[in-house]
This record gives structure tokens, C-alpha cells and sequence, in this order.
RNA sequence: GGGGGAAUUCCCGAGCGGCCAAAGGGGGCAGACUGUAAAUCUGUUGUCACUGACUUCGGUGGUCCGAAUCCACCUUCCCCCA
């Protein structure tokens, strides 16, 4: 099976601008593609996974791949897949979202094979004038018009800056193909507006043919986009989203949702993964945890990943402390008279973002220490019991956190 | 440029002088049931010193004993005409 047909066969490709040619250059001499990110936050996202994996798998097969940072295009915002306008970003922060992104990206994938380019480098300094008469003529307005993504918006609100967005990431990919020889670019579903844009572009301009092709979008089985969780995306920096956090994430991932994640997002062979699809029931945890296992190991290591399927463990199965739980350290200044509030340590360790949401968590008999159910709004904990390993605090069935001193 | 409409709590969306911390839905959180699942049911969802006080309804000023609700100006958005 070459790379084209696996990607196929884990249901990975959404679309294509010719299978047949496509699928042929796969299995051909090295070529170079391109994969677009836009730098709008300081750290890449579950999202922008799939499409470093793809770099990683197309780097075994030989190709060679162009990591393009949208440093000018992030200027403008993609309206595609959006309801609203997006914040527009000063050029500072987005210079600095590329630099995460760059770094990110270097610790999943060797970076020596890698080519990052900025379409700043061009698109910044272009002749406003220069630029129109170069790309303006080969787009009609009711063509881009008829783009899904743009039809979308037409309701809504959709402005002169964001139309020109899909002119230029077409011209990024013209660019690339002339100075890299990059004949493909690969996107996610929502970019193929863009892609298929650049695809024509280069043939009016030029005559060749170059390739596009999507990817699916992580969706959960009832089509929404998965990844979001309360505190925004699921991040890929640890500081962000925690390796713990990250491997809860998808160890409570829906039934309907497992198999379709083991293919798209971890490197397991697809007999493997056959076995996992025939799980029913409450067998399906089996497969849970092995996604959550391989997921978080291929983004923070087979070490965080260890650790965290440990602490799950103890704090699921024992009941159980574990030193690699989500702690809070206090400090002597955090009690009065020798204690302290448990009201204070779900707000003073974020569990909960008020005072009164912990006390009505109290009071619906949603806290626990050390398994003991929190009866009263003022129960307090005593210094001596926050030595050691300290306390275990429990938010519901899922959100556990332990507590000591310092 | 002319005319019309709108801005409400996380989101959508009611309210149109006191009974409004503001209906309803979505989402979130918790409880029950479970498999750390889904569905369902229940409670809850501005802040705090929590049977009370304080801050919120685009912004600024005003009318009034009293304003999310009325007036003026400003800002932003949408629709129709040019």
C-alpha cells in the first residue's frame, strides 16, 4: 500500500483536483508540496496536527516539504470556515505566533527537511497596483463569488479585505511553484476555496498543472469540529494544555468518535486498529485509552504520556494519589490560623472562577476531599494534612487536583 | 449621499418606565443513571461580606422619586435606494 492509498484508506482525504495524477506522483520520483498555517494564536492546535502528521509521513516517502508561515496573509484573515471577521493581528504578534509555531513544529518533524517560508517575505512589500495587474485578471468576481466559502458570508457581512484573502494564498502557491518547483499544496477540507484558486492561477498563468488536495476536518461524529474544549482549543503546548489534560481530552472522547481518531491521528497500523473498531459496550475504554495513550505520546512523548495514563489510573481506578496529578502548592501565607477554606482552594487553584461557583458546587455535592463529600460551605483543611503529598480535591467525576504545602 | 432598522448577561434571543440580575433556548457546571461514553431526567449558571448589598443591558450626557426601557449626541452593524 503506497501513501496515497493509506491516507485513503484511513478516510484521511476529502478532496481532490485529479485522484488519478495524484495518487501517480505519490508512488513517483521525491516532489515538493506545501502546507499552509496562519499565525493566529502562539500555539498550533490538535487542527493544525493532521496536517504536521501528513508532513511527517509524505518526509518517510521521500517528499520534500514547505511549511508556509501565513506572516502576510495572517495580516488579511481567511474568512473561510468563519462566521465573523476575525480579529486583525498587529504584525508583531503575528511574527511572534510563527516563531511558537516554528518551534513546535521543529520538535515533530525534522527540521532540516523542512523548508519554512514566510509569504511576508513577498506579499508585505508587493506594489498594490503591480500585484492586481499580475493576479487580479485571472479571477472573475462571480467565480470566487461562487466559492462556498465566500457564499457563507455574503449574508453576514463579508469584506473587500477578507475577499482578496483567496487571491492571495493563489498567489503564494504561484509563487512557490515558480521559486520551489512545488507542484501540491494540501490544506484542510475548509481550504479548498483557496486551493483550487492557486491551482488555477498557475495554470492561466502558465499552462501547467499543479495538484490540490484536502484533508479532513477532525469532526465528531455529529459534525462538529472537535478539539474545542472549556478553555479554547486543545493545544499542543504543554503549557497551554497540559499532557494530562490533553490525554483526558481524548480518553473521554465519544464512542462514535475513537476509531475515527486512531486513524487520522496516530501512526497505528490500520489491522490494529481493525481489532480496536470490533470493541462494543464498555469494551470501547480499551480503545479510548489506547488512542489517548498514542496520541499524547507522539506530541509530548512517550514520558508524559506514561505519566499520564499512570495518574489516570490512580486517580480512576485506586482512587489513588500520584505525584503526576495537576497540583497546587500553597504557601503558608495561603492559611490563617493553621487552615484554610476549601471554598479558597477550588478559586485559588482555578477549579472553580468564583467564589459563589464553588459554593454552589459545595452545596450540590460536587466536592470531595480525599473522597470524603464536602458537606458544608466552611469546612476548612488543617495545615497538618497538607503535608507530604497533601490532599486530593475532587470537582465532579473527572476533575481532580491535589493540594500541599511548599 | 437619502431612507429604514438594530446593538441585552458565554452565544442566540425576549423585555420597551417600577413586580428586572433581566423570559426562553443553546452551551457550561454539578447531581441521578452509567463504561472517565452517549441519551435522558434534576438542579444551577453576574460579583461579593449570599434571606442583604453591589455592578451589568454599545458609549456619553439628560428627563424622572425611579431607566435595559424615554430624550439628545456619538460609535458600530444590517437592509433598501443612489
Amino acid at each position: 500500500m503506497n501513501l496515497f492509498e493509506e491516507f485513503k484508506a484511513r478516510g484521511m482525504i476529502a478532496q481532490c483536483t485529479n485522484e488519478e495524477e495524484v495518487a501517480k506522483r505519490f508512488a513517483g520520483e521525491p516532489m515538493t508540496f506545501y502546507i499552509g498555517f496562519d499565525p493566529t494564536a502562539d500555539s498550533l492546535h490538535i487542527g493544525h496536527f493532521i496536517q504536521l502528521k501528513i508532513m511527517a509521513h509524505m518526509l518517510r516517502a521521500g517528499h520534500h516539504p514547505i511549511a508556509l508561515f501565513g506572516g502576510g496573509t495572517g495580516m488579511i484573515g481567511d474568512p473561510s470556515g468563519k462566521s465573523d471577521m476575525r480579529k486583525m493581528l498587529t504584525e508583531e504578534t503575528i511574527a511572534h505566533n510563527i516563531e511558537c509555531f516554528k518551534k513546535q513544529m521543529s520538535k515533530l518533524l525534522d527540521p532540516d527537511k523542512v523548508t519554512f517560508v514566510n509569504n511576508a517575505d513577498w506579499l508585505m512589500n508587493k506594489n498594490y497596483i503591480e500585484y492586481l495587474r499580475e493576479v487580479g485578471p485571472y479571477f472573475t468576481i462571480s467565480r470566487m463569488l461562487a466559492a462556498e466559502c465566500y457564499k457563507s458570508r455574503l449574508d453576514t457581512g463579508l469584506t473587500f479585505l477578507e475577499f482578496n484573502y483567496m487571491t492571495m494564498q493563489s498567489y503564494d502557491f504561484y509563487r512557490l511553484y515558480q521559486d520551489y518547483g512545488c507542484s501540491l499544496e494540501f490544506g484542510g477540507d475548509d481550504q479548498w476555496s483557496n486551493i483550487i484558486g492557486g491551482v488555477e492561477l498557475i495554470r492561466r498563468k502558465t499552462g501547467k498543472e499543479v495538484y490540490g488536495l484536502t484533508f479532513k476536518l477532525l469532526l465528531t461524529s455529529e459534525g462538529k469540529k472537535m478539539g474545542k474544549t472549556e478553555k479554547g482549543a486543545l493545544w499542543l503546548d504543554p503549557e497551554k494544555t497540559s499532557p494530562y489534560d490533553f490525554y483526558q481530552y481524548w480518553r473521554n472522547i465519544a464512542d462514535a468518535d475513537v476509531i475515527n481518531c486512531m486513524k487520522l491521528l496516530t501512526f497505528m497500523p490500520l489491522e490494529e486498529i481493525a481489532e480496536y473498531e470490533k470493541l462494543e459496550g464498555s469494551e470501547l475504554n480499551r480503545a479510548k485509552e489506547k488512542l489517548a495513550y498514542e496520541v499524547t505520546a507522539l506530541i509530548h512523548g512517550t514520558e508524559e504520556a506514561d505519566k499520564a495514563q499512570d495518574a489516570a489510573h490512580k486517580i480512576f481506578a485506586a482512587g489513588g494519589m500520584s505525584a503526576d496529578m495537576p497540583t497546587t502548592e500553597l504557601s503558608e501565607s495561603d492559611l490563617t490560623d493553621g487552615k484554610i477554606a476549601v471554598l479558597d482552594l477550588l478559586v485559588i487553584s482555578k477549579m472553580a472562577p468564583s467564589k459563589g461557583e464553588a459554593r454552589r458546587l459545595i452545596q450540590q455535592g460536587g466536592v470531595l476531599v480525599n473522597d470524603a463529600k464536602v458537606e458544608a460551605i466552611d469546612e476548612t483543611v488543617d495545615a497538618a494534612a497538607l503535608t507530604g503529598d497533601g490532599i486530593i480535591v475532587r470537582k465532579g467525576k473527572k476533575t481532580y487536583r491535589r493540594f500541599c504545602i511548599r
